[in-house]
DNA sequence: AAAACCACTACATAACCATGCAGTAGTCGT
DNA sequence: ACGACTACTGCATGGTTATGTAGTGGTTTT
């Protein structure tokens, strides 16, 4: 979405309202911002056409009636151009990735001051993915292998190559085949991955190893 | 990590020498920052104790020799607790979750300003995640449902749960007892689902869940 | 009423996988 | 030379999965 020549619409959505008000007032203050309309729930947003006139919705999780993240996938199945910002208390696994997964492109703890949060829509609208710092850590840590002390033992070059194989739902044969080995052969392997991985099945070491960031999901 | 007391200690690991000495310039002129070591290869940087002695490492991608997400892997393994940047001009899928996978804290492009660096440097130290905006929605997107024309058909909600819990390496049995359905139930959803996927494995199914995004990877 | 759709249930059969067990050849360390 | 280790190769057997085919009951649409 390239930069709009005019000022960027944003929709609130926060049951505060010290906080939804302190944000009207803050964003009124600054010229390439103009609050279409400010909400203390997901239902009431919906039932204007605020959010549809929207570049931004700035919104909480926790909110009365149906949650951030349930109004969040509302919001991207009616308005998929709308860039969501999530603006939370929230900092676990559980809430930070099920609201990137449902469509946030941002995700801000309530700790950002205002004018972080003034920047955070301006780097939602020009592309960006604004990010409380110890978020974007928590985001980039999870492409990574997991404490040493998690893996047991590490598998060879060999068993790598194997275990993304299987995980891309390659059968015995044509594993084999690729690696130019004997179907035998890739049962060898299979059988010192699942040793090392603790697992009984091809499903299992793939879970593991999705976990243990053995193995990439595809992209 | 806590905020050092003394000023940061950085290593730079840069081919192109103007940007190398121009950034030695820049944090020669910030008080909080500190170049321990400055050179153009991953090689030169490890027959010396810099990084050792370092709490940041600023480094590129293509580089003399060894490659910049070759030795970032190296340092990881041997200086698991300094901080490494990346600032690169790929932007491709590739290189960044290459880097990223391989323990990369932040990721820039060149086209950053000096100013953008040292607050890049300062936000890793102080336990974020650094990112072009522009990567940072890369990554964001990546945990998203592909664009619906890539969706053929949606899976049910029941489709949705038999998904995820293949993918946990459940067998038809436990799925079964788990659902309360009967084992050719499960069978019955299985089918939709490889259908739908146009697959015709387990593995195959949880491959193309998570490449669609439909399924996550454990964290 | 009939057709379409959804969520099951069931049986049969072939294919694939998982595991037990044994052997070979090459490399490395004692 | 011998033992340990690695990376295969092989056979046997039982378990699980994938697919073909058919049927039931409930709900919605034509």
């Amino acid at each position: 979405m390239t930069t709009p020549p005019s000022p960027i619409h944003i929709t609130i959505i926060e049951d505060n309202r010290f906080i939804r008000s302190g944000w009207e007032v803050t964003f009124a203050g600054v010229p390439d911002l103009h609050v279409v309309g400010a909400f203390e729930s997901c239902e009431e947003a919906f039932a204007t056409t605020a959010i549809e006139g929207s570049d931004v919705v700035l919104m909480d999780i926790q909110l009365p009636g149906m949650s951030g993240v349930d109004g969040l996938r509302h919001i991207r199945k009616l308005y998929p151009r709308v860039a969501v910002v999530m603006c939370t208390v929230y900092d676990d696994d559980q809430h930070v990735f099920d609201a990137i997964c449902a469509g946030a492109v941002g995700y801000l703890l309530k700790k950002a001051t205002p004018e972080e949060v003034v920047k955070a829509i301006r780097d939602a609208i020009a592309g960006g993915s604004p990010m409380t710092p110890t978020i974007a850590r928590k985001v980039i840590a999870s492409f990574q292998p997991k404490k040493h002390n998690a893996i047991a033992e590490e598998l060879t070059e060999r068993e790598h190559e194997v275990l993304a194989k299987m995980a891309e739902g390659k059968s015995y044969a044509t594993i084999a085949n690729e690696l130019f080995i004997s179907v035998d052969g890739v049962r060898y392997h299979i059988r010192n991955i699942y040793l090392k991985l603790q697992v009984h099945s091809r499903a299992e070491a793939i879970a593991e190893g999705l976990k243990q960031r053995i193995i990439q999901p595809p992209r």
